[in-house]
DNA sequence: GTTATTTGACCGTC
DNA sequence: GACGGTCAAATAAC
């Protein structure tokens, strides 16, 4: 087991030098011509930092413990994966439909669309005065379109959808539930993915990613550094993130979120633990953070149809593009041990 | 006037 | 029947 990981561990940090060398070669094309965008370069300035600072990581790591627990050597912010059950910090009947889902998944299949999207959560701590909505804003644009009390739980939850939701079939949702015990403590359950142009144009802020786990293991365990190296952009000082990787059902999670495009745009292959669920906790200094997150749900979108073909259909470019996937072709350069048609990948049809 | 939020009702699942 | 998630009308804010 150990070899196999340190093995994969190893091959993950090559493919992360690998694209930080890719990236390094575009910002270089992108230098030398004049028409190319101040934002592309930041972009790729970010992406190769973002790179850099995950083989880093992955070094790290692999010397220190295999528990799961990772520190950027960065210095602006603590990254912690903790692998854990996807339960909440208060103990409240948090996404209840984690398992609900995946039984569901599990049986029956589709019969719902809702219950086959990827879903990932993040736990954010507001350690300092900033208002406590201030991490609901992750930089997206989201809409609220419910809020229920929740059994066990004292304060409400909040659901909300993607404003670009019908404009741009745009499924992405998420759930922000405070914690009982800790009312500082927020925590987003993201569902489905951004598939808004306003995914690809919020650079500034960086809403979270899913944890891909399936990715993980079929590319590179260790990126799960991504997600918190975005965040960090955007998440306030003084806050503390968790992202609670992939709750148990995401088996069905497809690894890249089209967000990926847009915090820095890049596509950032993995950047959950190898297992499949886990943690994360970014303790930022403060200033705004926004806590992105995105879900499904819509049905007037055909994503979840598109989604359903690309698992079929391997390798399709369309379907890859339409499940947002970070890396073309040049990406799976990077990521050789990528595939689609892993059992492991898309389990089940979307 | 347009867009976002609130909130009760409805629906699906367990 | 209980519960969570979503819808949609009413209301508020811009």
């Amino acid at each position: 087991m150990e070899n196999s990981n340190m093995h994969g561990e190893k091959m993950s940090l090559i493919n992360e030098l690998a694209q930080g060398r890719e990236l390094a070669r575009q910002l270089q094309i992108h230098l030398n011509v004049p028409s190319s965008s101040h934002g592309t370069r930041e972009s790729l300035v970010q992406k190769i930092i973002v790179s850099y600072e995950k083989a880093l990581s992955m070094l790290n790591s692999s010397s220190s413990a295999s528990g799961g627990e990772q520190q950027l050597p960065t210095g602006h912010a603590a990254i912690r994966m903790i692998e854990s059950p996807p339960t909440s910090l208060n103990g409240s009947p948090r996404s209840e439909d984690s398992d609900r889902e995946f039984k569901d998944q599990d049986n029956k299949d589709s019969s719902r669309k809702r219950k086959t999207l990827p879903r990932w959560t993040q736990q954010i701590r507001v350690t300092s005065g900033m208002g406590l909505e201030g991490p609901l804003d992750d930089g997206f644009s989201w809409r609220k379109y419910g809020q229920k009390d929740i059994l066990g739980a004292k304060y409400p939850r909040g659901y909300y959808r993607c404003t670009h939701r019908n404009a741009q079939c745009c499924l992405a949702t998420k759930q922000v539930q405070r914690s009982d015990e800790d009312p500082t403590v927020f925590e987003i359950t993201y569902r489905g993915r951004h598939t808004c142009t306003q995914a690809s144009t919020s650079t500034t802020s960086a809403p979270p990613l899913p944890p891909p786990q399936n990715s993980m293991d079929i590319v590179d365990p260790q990126q799960n550094q991504q997600q918190p190296q975005d965040l960090l952009l955007t998440i306030p000082q003084g806050l503390t993130v968790v992202t609670e990787g992939l709750d148990a059902g995401d088996q069905e999670l497809f690894p890249y979120n089209p967000l990926n495009h847009n915090y820095g745009g890049h596509f950032s292959p993995p950047f959950m633990g190898p297992t499949t669920s886990g943690t994360q906790y970014l303790s930022v200094s403060e200033q705004g953070f926004g806590g992105g997150g995105q879900s499904f749900q819509g049905a007037e979108c055909e994503i979840p149809e598109i989604l359903s073909s690309a698992t079929s259909a391997n390798n399709s470019p369309i379907a890859a593009a339409a499940l947002g996937f970070p890396f073309g072709q040049a990406d799976q350069n990077l990521y050789p041990n990528f595939s689609f048609d892993g059992p492991g990948f898309f389990p089940h049809s979307y």
